[in-house]
This record gives structure tokens, C-alpha cells and sequence, in this order.
DNA sequence: GCCAACGTTGGC
DNA sequence: GCCAACGTTGGC
């Protein structure tokens, strides 16, 4: 899952009350596919830091919460307002996440790039601009490993 | 700041 | 249903 650290980095998450967030304002419908139809509870997260410095990621988190429809889509003076979405009828939905770990050392999206395991990563293909994307276990694994960290 | 890639909108 | 115009994303 990518979030701009200016909006919502991974220290905000560590800030919010138990760690954990509502995935709030992805306006897009294939990420929201992922998250109403293959997201479940206990799914590990990669969180990415876009546009920032340094791009990487920055650490992970899990998927605590089915999904269910993004409150701020109906709130009129959220920037995530959406005047054709109603109560009965939705059209965003998200899931919550918690903190699992912040990386000591965060996996650089260069070091990404230079590394010939993930050389199929989504997140590093031209013009793969989803907010939300799917990982393969050996991509996680390999993160895990660059950051040294174990895999849970 | 630039711009390529992508998604959405809306007229037809 | 097509597609041009426009807006956004996000790396560089």
C-alpha cells in the first residue's frame, strides 16, 4: 500500500491509537478491488512511501478488518467526498491496518530496482501508478530479507 | 518542475 | 460504445 509521507506516513500510523488506521480515500476502483475482494484479515502490508525521500519501503503492517464502505465518501467537507456515493449505495470501501513494523532500515526503491529477484515487482514497473497492489510471497520474503528483518 | 502513463468524464 | 479532453499520479 502506498501513502505520500506528507499525508500519511508510517510514523502517523505508529501515532494513531492502537496503530491502526482506516485505509481512507483510494478513489480508484481497481485498489479498491483489492482491498473489498482479495484483502483479509491478518494479510501482511508492505507500506511504500511515494513521493518522498527516500522513495522505500518503509516498513509493514496488517490487514485488520474486513473491508467495508470509506466513511469519508460520504462526509461533504472531506477532500474524499464523493456526491455520487450514498449510504445504501457505496462506492468506496476499505479495510483497516495496523502497524506491524517500521523498518530500522527502510528497503530503498533503488535497492528495489538493483535487485534481480524483484525484478517483477509491480511496484517498480513504468507506469504502475496503483495505490494499492499485490505482493508475492517470495517478494515479501525478499523485502523482509533486505531490511533484515524476519518475515512474520 | 516536467511529463509519461493512466483513469475518468462527457459529448456524440 | 467510442474517444478526445482533461485530471491525477508519481518517478525523475
Amino acid at each position: 500500500m502506498k501513502s505520500e509521507p506528507d499525508a500519511f506516513s508510517i510514523d502517523d500510523l505508529a501515532s494513531q491509537p492502537d496503530q491502526t488506521t482506516h485505509w481512507e480515500g483510494v478513489r480508484n476502483y481497481q485498489a479498491r478491488n483489492y482491498m473489498r475482494d482479495e484483502m483479509k484479515i491478518g494479510d501482511g502490508v508492505l507500506f511504500y512511501h511515494s513521493n518522498a525521500k527516500p522513495l522505500a519501503v518503509a516498513g509493514t503492517a496488517r490487514v485488520v478488518s474486513e473491508s467495508y464502505p470509506d466513511p469519508s465518501q460520504f462526509d461533504p467537507d472531506s477532500d474524499y467526498f464523493d456526491e455520487k456515493a450514498t449510504e445504501k449505495n457505496p462506492r468506496w470501501q476499505l479495510v483497516d491496518v495496523k502497524l506491524v513494523k517500521k523498518f530500522d532500515k527502510p528497503v530503498l526503491r533503488d535497492a528495489i530496482k538493483n535487485e534481480p529477484e524483484l525484478a517483477d515487482m509491480l511496484l517498480i514497473k513504468k507506469g504502475s501508478r496503483l495505490s494499492i497492489q499485490p505482493v508475492t510471497a517470495a517478494e515479501w520474503n525478499k523485502i523482509h530479507e533486505m531490511a533484515g528483518v524476519d518475515p512474520e
